[in-house]
DNA sequence: GCGGCTTACTGTCAATTGGACAATAAGCTA
DNA sequence: TAGCTTATTGTCCAATTGACAGTAAGCCGC
């Protein structure tokens, strides 16, 4: 017996969230939980599944967005039904208005996972223990991977960028510095045009070539 | 259908080993392989199986040594018997003298890593890949956490340290810098008595509380 | 069309860090 | 006691970092 289950983070006005669904059947019928399913019989590659689940259960299109395996959970009596080992991925989409509804995933939500971490918002099985896993998994790759382009659109502004930092680390960057900062960073980002805004118009960038970061973007002793 | 493999990593000599046992029954009879086995039936927690194959196939007591979970690999196809998922965990080992033969595990030896990068010698399975995959972690762990402390007993010097940066990294470090940076960051090593070597004595150390490192040890840009 | 508002971007400076390398220390051996 | 070996402490300069000031470029309201 083998699940997927999908840690998918995105920002929303300023802030980290991640997306849950509420769970229609039992066991923990009614709560929220990440989504997932078990895998389809056979012969389904596991990345394969976990962008299956994507689609279905969050009504996101994997093809764009980053995924990558998280971890296996395989505690015994983590699920009460049996034996059940999960695979965890971490997903990681660019802003996204709509709340992920629509199609199959009707009681699927966004929440910030501060109020799940502040015992707010509470989740089904071990999936709190995997949603921060996942979380402080973004937290460490920020530093020495590109992989905040990924919370950004194709292209975006430095400042947009600067966000992602603030809020996956809970903490404030100075721009100038992190404006001189992540252009010195050779191959993460690239200029591509320009954007009118509120107040001067600022410039656009895309994701580069990098996906490592030479040097790494540290992160302040006291984050999160 | 899952098994548990193990990467298990050590220094001899100055380079970087690891663990291999000649596979005694098919598929793949006769080749080198990671060790590993099937999950005992039913309820057995895949940390707890991971020890227990640490002592039964390498006849190392995993209560000492560094244990992590590593990831899955269920790509169809992987294994000639059908279906088979497998949870790959990371170990790190104190240098060892003994080439780990005695119990049940006849047939285990330790191969340079190199080797096996090189082509020269040819692993069962996927083998290749976690193998790889658990290298590159270590890599990129000794950057910002203490795990380089595994590779070494107890106690170690600051020199021993060195070389398993060395060995792990495959570049060269200045002494003197290594000597300065490594103890400038808190919790990473605290002095614990001295050593008579050839030359001057050198300083012990032990690990010490802080399981991150701040500042990084940053990997330099062209290693490995 | 001109202040004032907002956000973007460029500079500057002192303090810290990092890499290259020289010098000294402390044991052992012959 | 000289010489070998390894450990440890310093020094110097270049590069980086963090704190902060100043300029640029749009839009808005009048």
């Amino acid at each position: 017996m083998v699940t997927v289950d999908l840690v998918i983070l995105t920002l929303r006005a300023g802030e980290l969230n991640a997306l849950l669904v509420e769970r229609g059947v039992e066991p923990y019928q009614g709560e929220m939980a990440l989504p997932g399913g078990f895998l389809n019989n056979g012969e389904e590659d596991l990345q394969v599944a976990a962008h299956r689940e994507l689609a279905e259960e969050a009504g996101l299109d994997g093809a764009s967005l980053h995924l990558e395996q998280l971890g296996v959970y395989g505690t015994p009596g983590r699920d009460p039904r049996g034996r059940v080992v999960s695979v965890a991925y971490l997903a990681i989409a660019p802003g996204l208005p709509e709340p992920a509804a629509g199609t199959d995933a009707a009681g699927a939500r966004w929440q910030p996972v501060g109020a799940v971490a502040a015992g707010k918002v509470r989740l089904a099985f071990d999936h709190e223990l995997i949603l921060n896993d996942g979380v402080e998994r973004a937290r460490a790759k920020l530093e020495h991977t590109a992989l905040a382009t990924a919370f950004c659109g194709e292209t975006f502004t430095i400042s947009e960028l600067q966000r992602v930092y603030e809020a996956v680390w809970g903490v404030e960057i100075d721009p100038r510095n992190f404006y001189r900062k992540v252009q010195g960073v050779e191959g993460f980002i690239v200029p591509d045009g320009h954007k009118a805004t509120r107040g001067r118009p600022a410039r656009l960038f895309r994701a580069g070539r990098s996906a490592a970061l030479h040097p790494p973007l540290v992160r302040p002793e006291g984050a999160t």
